[in-house]
DNA sequence: ATTATCTATAGATCTATAGATAATGC
DNA sequence: ATTATCTATAGATCTATAGATAATGC
């Protein structure tokens, strides 16, 4: 019964890539502890030898969560050297990201939840939400002036509540007229302002 | 035990309006019957008479929520008639309605879970949405254009995702940069484009 | 000897229902 | 006679813990 370290840490790991999923699925008090360890081939009673409590994994889920989220926004980044904003902009906004729950941004689907945590958790999406926002803030110069910051924290705003909006309401035209509305807003935002966006 | 139908609707809305304050502050999945009916002075066994499920009370927790934040961004409004916008920018964007969770706009606290549950409870949102969008589409001219649906569309994501982004978050600096960076963006982009927002 | 995982369970809580009660409404 | 609310409970599920087991690691 019992396994390796080795194995141990790769099943730890299993269990927050898993919990990372399953908590944008169904939330964090939507999906129990039973749920998420069958999600990686284990039992409850494994749980707290990996875990102080649920908290302590929504705490990694989420971190882990955002450290992919990065690594999303850093990929459709790349795709599109000389306008790495309208590259991240177009698969942030996109019908596919909105449809995809449980591997999409974490903020969409779970900072409400998060704002209900600890401190612990609010961390994990500080953290996350800090890179993103250097991530973007870097495609606008000057990169470290306050208002490419706050040209990157509007934007990020209007990605997130876009996402937000166009997953709440049944009517599809709606919904994909939010997804269109801000990325037109947004492009137009870093076009008639050039001065402030990278186009290198 | 027995009370008049009267008394039993003066009930039934008490619990619908408790209900909409506490689901905020907790979310769907975050507090149960018994809490809710007791917010209202009842117990749990009284529920199944006024409520078909729990989801039922959903709907008509979130069509109540929905109702009250339109007349606040009316309120708000009619505060400054030059310039309705601003104001419920300002309303909206503030540290007091961010702080302000079972109060607060029920579209940061509650649609990512509505976005989990059933078309019935999406059709709540999607009303209270529709609703906001044009009033704020009514202070952008031409009030039926598609363009000043747009933009209405694409400020209400940015004030929705800064206020969800700014309650994300442990430090308060960072929290309230959101906030301000959302306001100086939709100010900043009525602005510049004088033609499409209602100045008279 | 240690320990990662298992089965089993404690104790609390959840949604929903059943039956009793007492006041309303015909 | 009807019914809104009450107490009580069914049955499921939740988080967390306890003790058994079998493989690891010294």
């Amino acid at each position: 019964m019992r396994v390796s370290r080795v194995q141990a840490e790769v099943n730890r790991q299993s269990v927050i890539n898993v919990a990372s999923q399953l908590f944008r699925q169904h939330g964090f008090d939507g999906i129990g502890l039973k749920d998420l360890m069958a999600g990686a081939g284990l039992t409850q009673g494994a749980f707290y030898k990996q875990f102080a409590s649920k908290n302590d994994l929504a705490v990694h889920a989420s971190a882990r969560a955002m450290q992919a989220s990065l690594e999303r926004w850093s990929d459709a980044a790349s795709g599109n050297p000389e306008h790495p904003l309208a590259a991240v902009v177009a698969f942030y906004l996109s019908k596919g990201h909105r449809d995809e729950l449980q591997d999409g941004c974490p903020i969409v689907a779970l900072s409400a939840d998060a704002a209900r945590q600890g401190p612990e958790v609010k961390a994990s999406f500080e953290k996350g939400i800090g890179d993103l926002l250097e991530l973007v803030q870097s495609w606008m110069t000057p990169h470290d002036d306050l208002e490419a910051r706050a040209r990157a924290m509007a934007a990020m705003s209007t990605m997130v509540g876009a996402v937000l909006l166009s997953r709440s309401v049944n009517d599809p035209i709606m919904a994909d007229q939010f997804l269109q509305a801000a990325a037109d807003s947004i492009m137009a935002v870093s076009e008639r302002a050039p001065e402030a966006v990278a186009k290198s």
